[in-house]
DNA sequence: GCTTTTTATTAGAGCGCTCCAACGGCTATA
DNA sequence: TATAGCCGTTGGAGCGCTCTAATAAAAAGC
């Protein structure tokens, strides 16, 4: 129990290099050397050290290579909410790239803990980790600055200044929901926002710049890409009998949940509301949702993301890019024309400009 | 780049313990004392040290520490479909606990991989964790209880004999299924299995079982819990022209996908067909969709894998143990009573019992 | 044939930490 | 004053590997 004599769960201690060495006839030194592939080893020796290794079944202690090599080729993704689909895909793409670059790729989910973010990346760099992605970060750019010194960090669905960032251009997404929302007559638009989540903010300019370049008024509800937040939202403009006649949610998580207050309030989408969303996670595609959203391209933003850590970590890249990738309208059911004769149900203490 | 000199992204090389031990004028020991925060150190170098390591920024390498220790306080999790929402639950309740313990929790998604949950594995074991928690393995029981004799690992969602397992009683879970379906009316039911992925085999046997009790044909149609899957088994039954009047899906998703699939075909749920999956994941609870379900206790589930491991790290456990749990029914918009005047649409080369 | 180059193998130091045994300085007991 | 016991501290070996430099063996050059 007290750790020091590598006593695994069969009692015996785990065979080393050494055991492999002497089972083989061989140096230590030759054993590591046909580990790990390299050239300039006879035949006849590589095939001896490979049948010791397998008659012990030896397995390679990759926490002493680690330390050896002082790199550990693995990257660590921090990935705060596991519930939220739009995360998987990035992560494929990111497991993608990293495979084909003999990385391992470690995810650890910090959203229990109060200061989760920040405590995953340090247990990452403890454990000597080559690079980190952190998913639509809320962390500060100043202190993911100051990780970057000690090893290179990418943002991935928001843009920090200073450290390698791939994300969509959030504020053009939100810039072709409104014109998407106001081609279709309606004029009393609410955004539920994300927050302080990645690219949330973004997402808010864009909303209320172009609501304004139309000559709209832009309403805002706070929230924070949380199903919850994005209920008591709909709940707060149910209250406030000041009910929209269309919803821009801030991600589809809450869209969703935004279609689900609504229906249960028997108001119709998009007869009465039009719902839209961003992300265009696999939710919004489902027949019985059929979200209209904002879609990002995901894979290729993981890739990316990956990608940008390999440059730096083999290819001596040193400065940092912004990688910026166009969002794109998907227009699907919960989106309809403005209803025509609705002024009277709508809150009499919201003038409309125009 | 060539790794040895442990030079990090700011051309540095980051601080030892020899260096704090230097700054804070006392031996490496002691700085290795305090930072383990153990006892019998004078406050005076104690706080000496830390403002030592503070100054230089230092941060203990994990690397070393596992190493020497021979164990890195860490529990890897396998969790070959991040797409799937039952999973996410059930790894907050392993956070919950492993945080507890002092164990950090990596996760490592396979799926690309051809034999991904193998690899996943492996790489797990040469990292050194001290324990392994599958999630909805399709390993076999000869493979797994060889890697136990290695490190201590837990199935979680299936029952394996000789190792650990936490799981549902995915018979009873079948077996609430059919007595529901059964007690609407349903005569023909079609189950679209889960085929080798942990459980499914299980409720397929619970599914035909039952059926026969309550003296109904079991149909089944071989699916993978995929939504693909389920996808092409209802393309199936339109095209043979043998649409049941009840579809149990093997989960969630796939029951989602069947919904889908349902609308498109212009078949009104419930009223034509009523479908119910399994897992009660966020999913089923939307509104929109109201899916009918079993409920698996998620989090307890979760945090019961976690407690195995810890049972069998920090208090001994030898034996293995199988810690089953009960599901229940969920009935939510998507089962009703079975349609009365349907025989005609119905396929004639199915000949009813009763 | 002997030197030079190339190829195959090995000894040994070192990665940053833990932990045991040893030690000096105390106080308590005789 | 000597003796034991305890507390706080330290030296040093060792965890399993990599990697450089040295060595041994084989191939090539003259």
């Amino acid at each position: 129990m007290s750790g020091s004599d590598k006593i695994k769960s069969n009692g015996r201690k785990a065979p080393t290099m050494e055991d492999v060495a002497n089972e083989a006839g061989v140096s230590r030194a030759l054993v590591s050397l046909v580990m790990r592939r390299a050239p300039n080893v006879s035949e006849q020796r590589r095939s001896a050290v490979l049948a010791a290794a397998k008659k012990l079944d030896y397995r390679p202690n990759a926490v002493a290579r680690s330390l050896a090599q002082n790199r550990s080729n693995t990257f660590g993704v921090v990935l705060d909410d596991l519930h939220n689909p739009f995360f998987a895909d990035l992560v494929d793409g990111i497991h993608e790239v990293a495979d084909k670059h003999g990385y391992q790729v470690q995810l650890n989910s910090g959203r229990l803990q109060q200061d989760g973010e920040h405590r995953a990346i340090e247990s990452f760099l403890e454990y000597q980790v080559d690079g980190i992605i952190v998913l639509g970060t809320r962390a500060s750019a100043a202190s993911l600055q100051l990780i970057n010194k000690v090893a290179p960090i990418v943002s991935l669905g928001a843009s920090i200044e200073g450290i390698d960032s791939v994300f969509n251009d959030d504020e053009r997404g939100a810039e072709l929901v409104v014109h998407h929302l106001a081609d279709l007559g309606h004029t009393d638009i609410v955004h539920i926002a994300g927050g302080g989540g990645g690219g949330a903010k973004l997402r808010r300019t864009g909303f209320e710049q172009t609501m304004r370049k139309r000559g709209l008024t832009p309403r805002v509800v706070d929230g924070d890409y949380s199903d919850l937040s994005a209920a008591s939202a709909v709940e707060l403009l149910l209250a406030e009998r000041s009910m929209p006649t269309a919803i821009f949610a801030a991600n589809d998580v809450m869209a969703v949940a935004v279609l689900d207050r609504l229906q249960h309030a028997k108001l119709r989408v998009p007869q009465d509301v039009s719902v839209i969303g961003y992300d265009n996670t696999s939710l919004a595609a489902l027949h019985h949702i059929s979200l209209s959203t904002v879609n990002q391209p995901r894979l290729e933003m993981g890739r990316h993301s990956a990608q940008c850590l390999i440059e730096r970590l083999d290819e001596g890249r040193k400065a940092p890019v912004q990688h910026m990738v166009s969002p794109s309208l998907i227009t699907r059911l919960t989106t309809g024309p403005a209803p025509e004769h609705r002024r009277s149900p709508s809150p009499p203490n919201h003038p409309q400009s125009l």
